[in-house]
DNA sequence: TTAAGTGCAAAATCTTTGCAAATGT
DNA sequence: ACATTTGCAAAGATTTTGCACTTAA
């Protein structure tokens, strides 16, 4: 996976401390959602509120990290491997939300998928969320 | 398709105008996302927005819509198909978001999906969405 | 040097709450 | 009659904007 320079670099977005931070997070911990509200929690005593929006929603333009939906109701956010850095659009992003231990992790890589969309349809990306129980929590 | 009141009833509601309205509107615009925003413009003439966030509340409350996530960023519901009625939580939605005309429907009934998990994880519901150019646009 | 990013205060929006009046069963 | 639902006003929370200051390239 990129570095957060990486990332930043391609997306043509200046090195800041606070980007670092934020991506950082993002990939240690790696697949899992976000909320704004996480973050703005996280991250509130070394940036400013405005800046921590600022940073989402740049990020999110620049397809480093994208929405999601999971069964908690509130929206999050997230990194999804490599998808998000060169590719971003032409992937199936696939979610898994514990409704035990309320995590929300990535499954891209591990997972079979197969869709047929009806005729006529044509297909640019996806957005997957699917919820129950997690391996760990079994 | 139940009709509005059979849905009320089921979901042990009552009958009002107001509600009756609002899943007859989710009902007439079939599998088309509509955003709490959307509904606040359609109805607000006739509704306090404080009707309608607690309508909206109870509804997803009760399974009777649910949220969708489509690429204009902005979250939506939709009332899917039967499902929503009696088996809400036994079955796949999925959702397909035209980036041409913004629309977003339901496809339950006439896609091919299959998904196969890593091992251990035990899937209950999911909530797919799809975006591309829907037939109509093509 | 200069375009981009940040922080602060304030504005604008969005959502929830409390309570009295109205309505459905 | 009684529990539920509604509307209004107000509170609370979230998100955006404007502008001066700071920083990365």
């Amino acid at each position: 996976m990129k570095s957060s320079l990486e990332l930043l670099n391609h997306a043509e977005l200046r090195i800041t401390s606070g980007r670092i931070a934020i991506l950082d997070f993002f990939k240690k911990n790696a697949k899992v959602g976000l909320s704004i509200h996480d973050l703005l929690h996280l991250f509130s005593k070394e940036y400013d509120k405005v800046t921590l929006y600022r940073t989402i929603n740049t990020f999110e333009e620049k397809g480093l990290i994208h929405k999601i939906i999971d069964e908690s109701g509130l929206d999050k956010y997230a990194l999804c491997g490599e998808n998000c850095s060169d590719e971003q659009h032409n992937h199936d992003h696939v979610h898994f939300y514990c409704l035990s231990c309320g995590k929300t992790e990535c499954l891209d890589e591990n997972l079979e998928i197969t869709i047929k969309l009806p005729a006529h349809y044509l297909k640019k990306h996806s957005n997957f969320v699917i919820s129950g129980i997690c391996a760990f929590c079994r």
